[in-house]
DNA sequence: TGTCTGGAAAAAACG
DNA sequence: TACGTTTTTTCCAGA
C-alpha cells in the first residue's frame, strides 16, 4: 500500500505543477501515511478518508466521514468524492472508499508512467490491483482537496443538455464522444449541482463543436473515423505523433493514439489512418474544427426530456452540493491521471485544441476535460499546470451559457459499488434481456446499432414499486461480466444511439471514466424504458491498458453487461439506489460467432450420483460440443474433471442436453460446487457455469430460479438462467471491504431478508443511499462480521450509520477470491445476507419484483438466478448467513451449499488474464521506456 | 446521405 | 528468433 501511495503522490505531484502542490504533497504525504494505516485497517477506505478527514482511521465508517465531509465543507469529504468524480475517478473514489488500494487503476494517481504504477500495484494480487484505484483516488482526493479548495466555480459547466444529440450522429464515436465528452457527457464528478437535465441548454455550437469532432479535424475523413475516436490519440497522432512505423502497435497510449496502432498497421494500405491520417485519433480535432454540428443543438431535449430533466435536481443538495462543487473542481489537478503518459505528452503540445477528446482510455481525459470546462476559469489554470501540464489543455471555451450544473451526486454511489436491485417497495428489473452477442463498434467504425433483445426488439427495464408522479432517471453503463465484482468496463463504453428508430430519449453523462446514458423513467410509462438507444463502443485495448492505474487487460475481455441504476429520493432525504445488470453480452466479432455460450441450465444442483439430464440453452452449440465438469481447488488447480455425456441427437445450436455426471466422491456431506463448460474445440469454450453436487441425503433441489425457464425446458427441464456464476459470475457480492461496512439504512432490502439486519443499521438497506451528507459512510471493517474474510468481499452493502448501504466492490483480491455470487441480473442481491442485512433474496412487493422471482424479467430469472452463489466469505466466515444467496427456490440444501470455492474463474478468461497480467508486469519495465 | 451490418483483411499479440 | 495461431482493429461494401 505504501508504495502505492507514495508513487501516486509523487507522480501526481510531478505532474501537477500547480502551486500549492507542494502543500498538497505534504498533506498527501501525511495523508498517505494515515491512509496507509487506515488501509491496513480498513482496506481501501482509508484512502478516501484520509485526506481530509482525520476520521479516519479509527473510524469505521469512512464513508460516513466522507459524507460527513460533504456536510462540512472543510473536510471536503465531498470534495474527495467529488474530486474523484471530477477527475473521473468517481468511481474510484467511491470505490476507493471501499476498495482497497488495489482497486482500479483508473483512479490511479497520475503517475508519470503508468507502468510504474502498475508495478506498484503488482504487488497486489491481480484482483486487487485491478480494482484498486482507490489508493490513487485517495491521493488524488487528497490532492484535490488540497488544491481544490480554491476552485469553485461552476460557471463553466457544460451543458449536459447539449450533449450528444450528436449521438445520433452519434454512432460515430466522434460524436458520441464528443457529445459525451463535450456536450453530452456530463461529469457528475464535475458538476455536482445541477443536473444536466435541468439545464438543457443547447450550446449553440454544440458543445461538440468545441470539442469538435475529430472528424472535422481528421485528415482523412473516412466515414468511419470516429471523430472522437480516441481523443487522446487523436491529438497525439495528429500533432505529436508522426507516423509511427507500422509494425508496432502502440502499446502505449501513444501507440494507440498514435495510431500507430492500427494506423500503423497495415502496411497494406488498409489502414489509412495512420497518424497522419489517423482519423480516429483525430479526436484531436480542435474544438473549433469540429465540423460536426454539435448535436447539442439537437433538439434532443424533448418534452419528455424536459420533464425528465426536471427531475434531475432530485439529488441535488444545494448547500452541500455547492460546497462540493467547489471542492470538486479540484479534480482538475489530477486530470492527467487517466491519460497515458505518451498521450499526455502529446497532449501537452496540443493543448487546447485537443481538448476534449479523450482516448477511450482517455475518457478520463474526457472527464478531465469536462471538468476543465466546467470550472474553466479557475480550472484552466490548474489544469494546464497541474494536471494538464500540457496535456489536456482544454481550450477554454466559451461556454456562453452557464454550465448547467448537473446534479452531482456526491452521495451517489460509485459505479463500482454493488447495489441491490430492490429495496423496500422498489425493484428495478430488466424485463427483457439483451442478446447475448452484440458486436461492439470501434471508434474507427460507424455505430453498429443499439443493443437488441434476444427476443427481438430491445431490452426493457422497469422500476416497480414507484408510485410517485415524478419521473426518474435511469442510468445505464457498460459493466464487466467477469468473475469479479461488477464494475464499469474499462474497455467498453455505452454509446448513445439516436435516430429515427430510436424512441427513447437519452442523454450522455460522464462519471468517472465511465459514460452513462441517462434515460427517463416516467410514470406515464409505468416507469418502464425500452433501451433502444444504447450501443456499445469498444475502446482499443492498447489505449486503455496504458492508462494509468489500469490493470485490467483487454484481450479476451470481451464480455460486458448492461448495468442500470436508478436513484429514488425519499421524503426523508435519503436516496434509494437500485441497480440491475443484464446477462452478459459477448461483444467481439469472432467470439460471438464461434464460442459456445451457455445462457441457461435446467438444473443447478443434483445429488452426487448424477445421472439426470440437464438442458442447456445458449448459442453456438455443435454436435461435437463437449460438456466438461470441473472442480477446482481454491488455488485454481483442477481437482476433478470429467466429460459429461451429451445427447448428440438433441443438440441444436441453441440447446443441448447433457447428463449430469457422477461426482467423484459419493460421500460428500455438504454441497460441493463445481463448474462445467461447453467446449467446441481447443479455445472455444464457454465460460464456466456453476453446478452443485448435493449429498445423497439432501433433498434435491432444483434451483430453477424461475419457472420462466420452464418454457425453455424442453422435456420439462426447467432452465436456470445463467449459470450462477457462470459467465458473469461476477459480482454480485460485494465484498465489503470492510466487513463492518455499514449499511445505510433505508429500506430493508428486499423483503425477504432472512438475514437479520444488522442491528447497527437498522434501517439500512443496501440500497439506500443517503444523500445526506453523511450518507455513504463507510464503515470500516472492524467487524468481522461481515465476515468477509479478510480479504474477501463481503457482499455487502454498507451501512452507514443510518445511511444508505452500498456494496463495495471488494478489494480486488477479494473479489477474485470470492466466490461471489453473481447475479446477473442484479448483483446486488447477492449481498451477504447476514450482516448487512441483505438478503440475497428479495421479495418484492412489486409484481415481479422479487429479484428472485424477477419474474418480470423474462430473463428475469436470469438476473437473479445466480443467487445461489454465496459469498465464500460468508461461508467461511460463517457468521454471515450461510444462506446466501440462493435465490431461487433452491432447496434448503442450497442454502447450505455454499460455494466453497470462492472464486472460480473462468479459465479461459482468468487464466489468460492472469497470464497476461503477469507478462505485462514482467514487461513493465520494458514498456516503460518504450 | 447516413446508419447498420456482415465479412474479412491486416496487424498485433501469443505461444 | 521464426513461425503458426488467435485476437484485435480497421476497412469495405451492401442493404
Amino acid at each position: 500500500m505504501q508504495d502505492t501511495f507514495c508513487l501516486s503522490v509523487n507522480s501526481k505531484f510531478s505532474f501537477g505543477a500547480a502551486a500549492g502542490k507542494e502543500r498538497g504533497l505534504q498533506l498527501l504525504t501525511s495523508l498517505a501515511a494515515e491512509m496507509k494505516s487506515a488501509e491496513e485497517d480498513a482496506y481501501s477506505y482509508t484512502p478516501n478518508v484520509s485526506l481530509s478527514l482525520p476520521l479516519g482511521m479509527g473510524n469505521p465508517c469512512l464513508a460516513t466521514q466522507y459524507h460527513t465531509l460533504q456536510s462540512s465543507p472543510v473536510i471536503s469529504v465531498s470534495s474527495c468524492h467529488q474530486t474523484g468524480y471530477n477527475l473521473q475517478n468517481d468511481n474510484h473514489a467511491a470505490s476507493g472508499y471501499y476498495l482497497p488500494h488495489g482497486l482500479r487503476p483508473n483512479g490511479a494517481p497520475a503517475l508519470e508512467s503508468p507502468r510504474i504504477e502498475i508495478t506498484a500495484y503488482s504487488q497486489y494480487p491481480e484482483d486487487e490491483v485491478e480494482e484498486s484505484n482507490t489508493d490513487d483516488h485517495v491521493i488524488k482526493r487528497g490532492v484535490n482537496s488540497i488544491v481544490t479548495l480554491t476552485l469553485p466555480n461552476a460557471d463553466g459547466y457544460r451543458d449536459p443538455s447539449c450533449l450528444s444529440p450528436a449521438s445520433s450522429i452519434s454512432s460515430r464515436s466522434c460524436n458520441s464522444e464528443a457529445s459525451s465528452y463535450e456536450s453530452s457527457f456530463y461529469n457528475y464528478d464535475n458538476s455536482p449541482q445541477n443536473s444536466p437535465w435541468q439545464s438543457p441548454c443547447v450550446s449553440p455550437r454544440g458543445s461538440s463543436s468545441l470539442l469538435s469532432c475529430p472528424h472535422a479535424s481528421g485528415p482523412a475523413t473516412s466515414p468511419h473515423h470516429s471523430p472522437s475516436t480516441s481523443p487522446q490519440i487523436g491529438a497525439v497522432a495528429e500533432e505529436g505523433w508522426p507516423a509511427q512505423p507500422r509494425g508496432s502497435r502502440p502499446n502505449s497510449p501513444s501507440c494507440s493514439g498514435g495510431g500507430g496502432g492500427n494506423g500503423g498497421g497495415g502496411g497494406m494500405g488498409k489502414r489509412k489512418y495512420s497518424f497522419n491520417g489517423a482519423p480516429y485519433r483525430q479526436t484531436s480535432c480542435s474544438p473549433n474544427q469540429s465540423p460536426t454540428p454539435s448535436p447539442h443543438g439537437s433538439p434532443r431535449v424533448s418534452v419528455t426530456d424536459e420533464n425528465w430533466l426536471a427531475n434531475a435536481n432530485q439529488y441535488t443538495n444545494s448547500a452541500i452540493v455547492a460546497a462540493i462543487n467547489a471542492l470538486t473542481t479540484d479534480g482538475v489537478v489530477d486530470m492527467g491521471e487517466g491519460i497515458p503518459i505518451k498521450t499526455r505528452k502529446t497532449m501537452i503540445d496540443h493543448s487546447s485544441s485537443m481538448s476534449l477528446k479523450v482516448e477511450p482510455g482517455g475518457e478520463d481525459l474526457c472527464l478531465d476535460e469536462e471538468l476543465c470546462h466546467e470550472d474553466y476559469p479557475s480550472r484552466l489554470a490548474l489544469k494546464k499546470e497541474n494536471y494538464c501540464g500540457g496535456f489536456l489543455d482544454v481550450p477554454q471555451h466559451p461556454y456562453p451559457w452557464s454550465k448547467p450544473k448537473p446534479y452531482l451526486s456526491p452521495s451517489l454511489p460509485a459505479l463500482d459499488w454493488q447495489l441491490p436491485s430492490c429495496s423496500g417497495p422498489y425493484s428495478l428489473q430488466i424485463e427483457l434481456q439483451p442478446k447475448s452477442h452484440h458486436r461492439a463498434h470501434y471508434e474507427t467504425e460507424g455505430s453498429r446499432g443499439a443493443v437488441k433483445a434476444s427476443s427481438g426488439g430491445h431490452p426493457v427495464v422497469q422500476l416497480y414499486g414507484y408510485m410517485e408522479s415524478e419521473p426518474l432517471t435511469l442510468q445505464l453503463f457498460i459493466g464487466t461480466a467477469d468473475d469479479r465484482l461488477l464494475r464499469p468496463h474499462a474497455f467498453y463504453q455505452v454509446h448513445r444511439i439516436t435516430g429515427k428508430t430510436v424512441s427513447t430519449a437519452s442523454h450522455e453523462v460522464m462519471q468517472s471514466n465511465t459514460k452513462l446514458l441517462e434515460i427517463p423513467l416516467q410514470p406515464e410509462n409505468n416507469m418502464r424504458a425500452i433501451i433502444d438507444c444504447a450501443g456499445i463502443l469498444k475502446l482499443r485495448n492498447s489505449d486503455i491498458e496504458l492508462r494509468k492505474g489500469e490493470t485490467d487487460i483487454g484481450r479476451k475481455n470481451t464480455r460486458v453487461r448492461l448495468v442500470f441504476r436508478v436513484h429514488i429520493n425519499q421524503p426523508n432525504g435519503r436516496t434509494v439506489s437500485l441497480q440491475a445488470s443484464s446477462n452478459p453480452i459477448e461483444c467481439s466479432q469472432r467470439s460471438a460467432q464461434e464460442l459456445p455460450l451457455v445462457e441457461k441450465q435446467s438444473v443447478d444442483s443434483y445429488p452426487a450420483s448424477g445421472g439426470k439430464m440437464m438442458l442447456l440453452s445458449g448459442l453456438n452449440f455443435l454436435p461435437d460440443s463437449k460438456v466438461m465438469f470441473v472442480e477446482k481447488a481454491q488455488d485454481g488447480h483442477h481437482l476433478w474433471e470429467t466429460e459429461a455425456k451429451v445427447d448428440k441427437d438433441s443438440v441444436k445450436s441453441n440447446s443441448l442436453v447433457v447428463e449430469i455426471p457422477r461426482y467423484r466422491n459419493q460421500r460428500i456431506s455438504s454441497p460441493v460446487q463445481v463448474n462445467f463448460y461447453v467446449c467446441n474445440g481447443k479455445r472455444k469454450r464457454s465460460q464456466y457455469q456453476r453446478f452443485n453436487y448435493l449429498p445423497p441425503n439432501v433433498p434435491i433441489i432444483k434451483t430453477e430460479p424461475s419457472d420462466e425457464y420452464d418454457s425453455l425446458g424442453t422435456a420439462g427441464l426447467s432452465m436456470h438462467s445463467k449459470p450462477y456464476f457462470s459467465q458473469p459470475r461476477l459480482t454480485p457480492i460485494m465484498p465489503v471491504a470492510d466487513p463492518d461496512a455499514c449499511l445505510v439504512g433505508g429500506y430493508p432490502p428486499c423483503p425477504p431478508r432472512h438475514a437479520a439486519i444488522p442491528s447497527s443499521s437498522p434501517s439500512s438497506s443496501p440500497t439506500l443511499h443517503d444523500l445526506s451528507p453523511v450518507a455513504y459512510s463507510k464503515c470500516l471493517p472492524h467487524s468481522p462480521t461481515h465476515a468477509a474474510p479478510p480479504g474477501p468481499l463481503v457482499p455487502s452493502i454498507q451501512e452507514t450509520p443510518g445511511r444508505s448501504t452500498l456494496t463495495h466492490p471488494a478489494s480486488p483480491d477479494h473479489s477474485s477470491s470470492l466466490g461471489m455470487l453473481h447475479s446477473q441480473g442484479s448483483p446486488i442481491h447477492l449481498n451477504s445476507p447476514g450482516p448487512h442485512g441483505f438478503n440475497p433474496i428479495y421479495a418484492n412487493s412489486s409484481p415481479s419484483s422479487s429479484p428472485v422471482s424477477h419474474p418480470s424479467t423474462p430473463g428475469g430469472a436470469v438476473e437473479s438466478p445466480f443467487i445461489q452463489a454465496y459469498s465464500p466469505s460468508q461461508a467461511q466466515a460463517g457468521g454471515s448467513s450461510p444462506t446466501l444467496l440462493r435465490e431461487d427456490s433452491s432447496p434448503p440444501s442450497m442454502a447450505i451449499t455454499v460455494k466453497q470455492e470462492p472464486q472460480e474463474l473462468d479459465q479461459m478468461y482468468l487464466d489468460d488474464v492472469n497470464e497476461i497480467i503477469r507478462n505485462d508486469l514482467s514487461n513493465i519495465s520494458v514498456h516503460t521506456h518504450a
